[in-house]
DNA sequence: ATGGAAACATACACAGTGTATGTCGGTAGG
DNA sequence: CCTACCGACATACACTGTGTATGTTTCCAT
């Protein structure tokens, strides 16, 4: 019968998704490079074989947990942007959703910070390919498409916008929780103009 | 005779600088993680108890390399936008000479890539306040006080600014030699019409 | 019940950083 | 000059952390 687990299948389930809950919180707390797998086992209550077991290596646990909270992110923005036709409005309202996404502290620091230095740059954008890369790319194809902004090499612009995004993210990731309000404002509104600059000119 | 050098202070000063160089070009081809102090010696023809009488640490090696590079990279920037009066077209100058220096693949690299990654964002940042993004900082208060562009908090406004400027870096750390001149323009009119973006409305 | 495989635990190899100590030549004061 | 010291480095070692190889137990199928 497929579709029932065993009683064996779910606990091991069970044990990788705690394992993925505690390195989440670990790695959030206290970045990549100062958690080691040692203590992410001892806070599971296995040892370090089951994390082998369940991963590969550091980076793979790493991965996991990161593609497990831009699965849930990117859902979000793309969902919240899904009924507006208009390119433009939908960017903004994505926009809104990213900022949204950032002011949960374990997202901003764990995909914004702590990704590119644990994975390295290359190996962190291939992720972000799926997820954050990949979705400010169709945005920003649909938003020249539409004509809203000017034509231009479609992967410098994507790697122009998403590196402001990074900016946000890790700004409100290190701001204090009583600043995000404030600093959200300021960021969106920002965002807004800068790709206001983008737009073809009237002339 | 202060001024003068003993024998023995030159020597000490001359495999210092050894230890730099050779730091910045295995830093710059391998990377930071992937260099162990034992390379860096033995290609200095030291042991690593030199490198370790010079530099507390592997992070402080790492940081000598980053200010060295940083030093020089934002005095021919400020020098090349100091005559300019206008803030505007400074700004634009200095952008161009960024755009320079990015080509350099060392800079790039080293600055940009493995910068955040072995020194980790805050302690990046924190280098940075003296260099690139201090000068950041100068040039977009310089551009808000002369009206070019819209009153904001100049903290976030400099970090979008820093965002942009540091995918330029990375941009060009990573194309093909062959391609910079082309991905340097591109790069160029993508800034200029962002920024743009920022200035007041005429309404 | 029993062979086998999955889910872990245990133990170990190894790389790399940092530190404590040793050595040797240069230099300064008498 | 010479000698006592100090700085520049080398040597050796401790420790942390990753990854791997090998056990051990538990479940499930036959």
């Amino acid at each position: 019968m497929p579709g029932v687990k065993s009683r064996r299948e779910q606990y091991s389930e069970a044990t990788r998704a705690a394992l993925l809950e505690t390195a989440t919180t670990l790695f959030a707390e206290r970045g990549f490079a100062r958690t080691a797998l040692e203590d992410v086992a001892s806070a599971t209550q296995v040892t370090r074989g089951a994390v082998y077991h369940h991963f590969a290596s550091k980076r793979e646990l790493f991965e996991a947990v990161l593609e497990s909270l831009e699965t849930e992110a990117t859902r979000r923005i793309a969902e919240a942007a899904a009924g507006t036709d208009d390119a433009w409005d939908a960017a903004m309202i994505g926009l809104d959703a990213f900022l949204d996404q950032c002011c949960d502290p374990v997202y901003g620091r764990l995909c914004w910070q702590e990704g590119p230095v644990a994975l390295g740059w290359d190996r962190w954008k291939e992720c972000e390919e799926k997820y954050a890369y990949g979705l400010t790319s169709q945005f920003v194809t649909s938003l020249m498409d539409a004509g809203y902004i000017e034509q231009a090499s479609p992967e410098i612009t994507t790697r122009f916008v998403f590196a402001l995004l990074g900016a946000i993210g890790s700004m409100l990731a290190d701001a204090a929780e009583a600043d995000k309000p404030r600093v959200r404002e300021e960021c969106a509104t920002l965002a807004r103009r800068l790709l206001t600059g983008l737009r073809p000119r009237p002339a």
